[in-house]
DNA sequence: GCGCATATTGTGGAAATCCGCAATGTTGTG
DNA sequence: CACAACATTGCGGATTTCCACAATATGCGC
């Protein structure tokens, strides 16, 4: 399941185009004729980025791009379009596009921004397992754990915490420890840096 | 010191017109006739957005922003062109820039764009100026305490900390207690958060 | 030299946390 | 119903933190 970059173009012509100079340049391709066909074969965790034409027959590239940024794909998409115009190119770097560039290009660069939109994908998604490890231990807390949690995270003691939840002190200390090992951390300041930023 | 949107366009009769149009919608105005004279006028306190003229006598508006980008500004950019072409417009989006009109545009819209920067930029204040705060507490503190901090974040007991720094229990506890005093925490937990981010 | 900030250490007690051992009640699942 | 998971509480002791009171030493500016 390696980093890949995906061709959306109903140009079979740029498609093997495009696929022979980015695999001549070691980055591995995959082509699809439509939006729908790479539609059908996205999933969350696919890696790498898109390259997308802007104008196809059926679901047009912009509309792809929303599809996918509503299924919450972050994958780096850049634009290819023969016949741009400012306030498309602008709306979709606007909404987050890598990139959008218009045909004909300078190969150099077009191989390039691929590379770079590689690149972030790699390094959002190391973040992202980072959050999501995180959240994944959070939610192995009980209810009362992640109340506890809260509550130490403000800086609250244990006697207060106890009045708070209107429970005895034992109880907070039980909760307290419990948590700590399953977040695998020893002290409340080790916690707090654990979630710094997240959640 | 309020924010205003500073006009920067070499046409008078825009920048009469531009001006009209933002002041009749509660948006003050200063405008310059050129890239120079605004960057004569600028500091690193001035709040607001830029209106900017891509093409201009002297320096043109992507020039400016180079510049102001260089000198550390984080203002909001509304680039304005009669002649856009796409490639210029994704760099200047790339660059950072707020957004990137063609003229005649929809004067709803534009105002709409200028109120959106106003409102980031008012944003990137407050957090910027959260930042400072935290930092000048943390100048604030001797060496020691620093020193002390650190450890103290990293989640080590007093006596560890005593130990690293090859001095008794009781010298840790007083940098503690005083440096906990200088950032106004009572307990190691509100320091991480306070810090969590920054530093 | 004097004053001030900083760094250092000690004593001793109050407060809080940490933790093993033990037990009870509730809830939901097979 | 038996079992497991969770929530709850108490006891007692070890460890740690918090803090007031007190003292010594170093370096720097006037």
């Amino acid at each position: 399941m390696s980093a890949h970059a995906y061709l959306v173009d109903d140009d079979e012509a740029i498609r093997d185009s495009l696929g022979w100079l980015l695999e001549s340049r070691g980055v591995t391709c995959v082509s699809y004729p439509s939006a729908e066909d790479f539609l059908a074969a996205w999933s969350p965790s696919l890696a790498g980025c898109v390259l997308l034409d802007i104008r196809m027959d059926g679901m047009s590239g912009p509309e792809l791009f929303d599809v996918l940024r509503e299924r919450g794909s972050r994958l780096p998409v850049i634009f290819l379009t023969g016949h741009g115009d400012v306030p498309m190119a602008v709306s979709a770097l606007k909404k987050g596009a890598f990139d959008f560039v218009e045909k004909p290009c300078n190969d150099n660069e077009l191989v390039n921004r691929v590379i770079e939109a590689l690149k972030l994908d790699e390094n959002q998604r190391a973040a992202a397992s980072g959050a999501d490890s995180v959240n994944s231990l959070v939610s192995r807390l009980t209810t009362r754990e992640q109340q506890v949690m809260d509550l130490v995270l403000a800086g609250k003691l244990n006697k207060v915490i106890a009045d708070e939840l209107q429970v005895s002190m034992r109880t907070v200390e039980v909760h307290r420890a419990n948590l700590f090992e399953k977040m695998g951390v020893r002290t409340a300041v080790e916690l707090a840096q654990l979630l710094a930023g997240k959640r």
